[in-house]
DNA sequence: ATGCGGATGATCT
DNA sequence: GATCATCCGCATC
């Protein structure tokens, strides 16, 4: 096993977050760059009764309708709407939707202004609130830690995101609630494979994961061994 | 371990 | 009216 950051919080001290956030500047970039550069990085939700925090170790990169050829599975690819409207803000934004009718997915806008493109959190691990995130996800506090996080609606469940509270916010702002934030941490080794559970583009090389980390979604087969 | 079907509602054409 | 970047439970191997 892999080793995992501390974040201590005493009651009524507010937390020190690790590491620092995320320059913006990473994601004033093509999202198939910035994804890879996401593993290893911590994604952290700061609530008023606490710190619920995870690793990230599987994400996905959907392009922006300027990209050649046009991506058919991103939300961007037909041009603005109002739904994906944050894609084609500034970068360093979190793009939070509804799907299938009760669940929410997280994405990060990337290139710069006027321009779409994202990056999808897929799985963490997690690192901050585990007792919080298995109550948020309605299961037992000795939840194994794949439960809580491994994939993109358990993992915005397991924190608490929701399109209502958290789309549009940015990630790399030292006051916003929600941030990502490199503690140092590097990833062994990244795999790329296809994205996961979309219909349009399933052979472009656009998933980037940590190969074995046991929170990383999807059937075993497609799992990284 | 793998494969389905159903829940459930916003979004876009 | 169709689609959907999902999850869970249950059936089957």
């Amino acid at each position: 096993m892999e080793e995992i950051a501390q974040i201590k919080q005493r009651p009524g001290e507010s937390p020190r977050l690790p590491g620092r956030v995320l320059p913006r500047a990473i994601f004033d970039a093509s999202p198939e760059l910035v994804a890879p550069r996401l593993l290893g990085k911590l994604l952290v939700h700061r609530t008023a009764t606490g710190l619920l925090a995870g690793r990230i170790v599987e994400v996905e990169a959907y392009l922006g309708p300027h990209n050649r050829p046009p991506d058919p599975a991103a939300h961007a690819h037909r041009g603005p709407t109002p739904r994906n409207q944050v894609l084609f803000g500034p970068p360093g934004h979190a793009y939070v939707y509804a799907i299938y009718g009760r669940y929410f997915c997280m994405n990060i806008s990337c290139e710069s202004e006027g321009r779409a493109g994202c990056v999808l959190l897929r799985a963490l691990e997690p690192v901050a609130g585990m007792q919080r995130m298995a109550a948020n996800r309605g299961l037992s506090t000795n939840a194994p830690a794949r439960q809580l996080t491994s994939g993109p609606s358990r993992l915005c469940q397991a924190l608490g995101l929701t399109r209502m509270s958290h789309n549009g916010i940015c990630v790399t702002s030292a006051k916003s609630m929600l941030q990502v934030r490199d503690d140092g941490f590097a990833v062994p080794e990244v795999r790329v494979t296809p994205r996961i559970g979309i219909k349009h583009a399933v052979d472009w090389p656009l998933r980037f994961a940590v190969p074995g980390h046991p929170c990383v979604s999807g059937p075993k087969q497609m799992r990284p061994i």
